[in-house]
DNA sequence: CGTTGCGTTGAGAGGCTTCAACCTAGGTGG
DNA sequence: CCACCTAGGTTGAAGCCTCTCAACGCAACG
């Protein structure tokens, strides 16, 4: 198989997961069925938006629905191609993704992880062709929504809306942080960050036991989105775990020495804006 | 002088440049003043929103009220320091400006350049603080827009609007693309796709001749936007005079090779979305 | 005319890459 | 149930791309 040549996941197939919602009326009735708190606490993006402003009980109805049925999609499964008419975007529940760009050169930057919780920029569709590809790491529970969706949202959710805007900026404040990360820190800074960095952002969707968190992802994959190559990411990753900072075994991250990695990373939260959220 | 300790710019002084717009009234009235086509098109704004759609005669005129009576600043004055609340955009008229972070270890990034034309994000306001600073790198003509006057754009205006988000999306995908750069080209590589980004997005507002244009940046900011060395980049910018690709004495930088310097760069447009204009 | 910021050049060092081999674990098929 | 297979992790060696340090040139400016 040549590098990156990845299997493309259809689109909108026939069992599309989202088939059965009927935005027009639902949600403005009354008698959405409630959420069980419990639920509501499971999703990662009612999580993500909530910590963003206070939703009422139909934002998070609503929210829920469109978490409903999704797709379960295998690892290195390409969700949208560069060259690709973006519609609506995808929302990941579980797993992880990545947004990344390959050289012709066989060369690959990953742009982003993609996290629970995550979504892309909701008004994609302006643009007529995607600049990079998205792609599962591992295996995701994926929701496609559609421009009809986030339309009901923008018109209907004010306050989802503005959620989702903020989040957007905070995607584009990551972003920032990582080309920091790249062009000025070295290889164990830029691991140390990136791990401190999904720590966060996987413990603001529940998504961590302590300091431990799952990371089903090669150091080729690290290495990509270092931009390092795959033996000195390995050799970094040893000088980690010698200075007592991180245990990674197989695809479980557990940082043993939180302060010390954010010390070595130089990472401050701050560019995620999580605000009064349990800082970390 | 401390490393980018630099001068602050008085945010909101009495003199502001935008005292006298009144948005209320003034652009729904019949009769505002019609715009001379050669003043439109020297507007470097309506440039650029123009080439993400259609603007009718009161978009243009509403936008050539708010470019009226920029503030001239200096080079390397702070605009908004990492940390300041954030309260409306910067509007770039002339000259160059840039985002850029700070280590502690003193080392800096260039996060983007801002060229003619070019704002920040029009909702950024929804975040409380800036995670990074805008400075002038050379000397600007720049206008401040309030939060009200981007809230009368999105409400009067949706062409403005959307043109602004359009806007927004490719400032993003440029900042992909410098991650890309940084992440896995080489030095000579990183310059070329530079240059050829900066000729395209000046070329989009006018702001060139032939394949030559205004580069008003020292070597060290160069290494700052690049993620080298200011020895690596002197020595890089030799290699690509030598190569017969560039010319670039005191502030001007002539392209002498366009399509060997986008081979090199490996540079294709995509990514800044720039549709139907004419393609660089 | 001295100062200052910036470009240029040299030398040496080091971080990171490349190439290549080997090891290990997990999955597959006989 | 075991042998094979493959992807990914690990290790070694060599080299180069880039960095750091330092000196010098030069033009603009007060």
């Amino acid at each position: 198989m040549p590098p990156f040549a990845q299997q493309r996941f259809a689109l909108l197939s026939e069992d599309d997961a989202l088939v059965g919602i009927h935005l027009t009326d639902a949600p403005q009735q009354a008698g959405y069925r409630l959420l069980e708190p419990s639920e509501a606490r499971r999703n990662p993006l009612i999580r993500k938006l909530e910590g963003f402003g206070v939703l009422s009980e139909a934002d998070r109805a609503i929210l829920a629905q469109i978490s409903a049925n999704p797709r379960l999609i295998g690892p290195r499964i390409d969700l949208i191609r560069e060259g690709d008419r973006p519609e609506g975007v995808f929302l990941i529940l579980d797993g992880m993704a990545c947004r990344h760009k390959v050289r012709q050169t066989g060369a690959r930057q990953i742009l982003a992880y993609l996290l629970p919780g995550d979504l892309g920029d909701h008004d994609v569709a302006l643009l007529d062709t995607m600049d990079h590809t998205i792609s599962t790491v591992s295996a995701c529970r994926v929701v496609h929504v559609s421009p009809e969706i986030i339309a009901h949202l923008t018109q209907h959710h004010p306050q989802v809306a503005r959620a989702l805007r903020m989040s957007t900026l905070v995607d584009e404040a990551t972003l920032r942080e990582w080309l920091v990360n790249v062009g000025c820190r070295s290889a164990v800074e830029r691991l140390a960050h990136l791990f401190c960095e999904l720590l966060v952002r996987l413990r603001a969707v529940d998504r961590t036991e302590g300091d431990s968190f799952d990371l089903s992802v090669t150091q080729g994959e690290l290495a990509d989105a270092t931009g390092l190559s795959n033996v000195h990411v390995n050799r970094s990753l040893q000088e980690l775990r010698r200075q007592g900072l991180i245990e990674l075994k197989g695809r479980r991250l557990t940082i043993l020495n939180l302060p010390r990695l954010k010390a070595v990373g130089e990472f401050r939260s701050n560019y995620l804006h999580l605000g009064n959220r349990t800082a970390a």
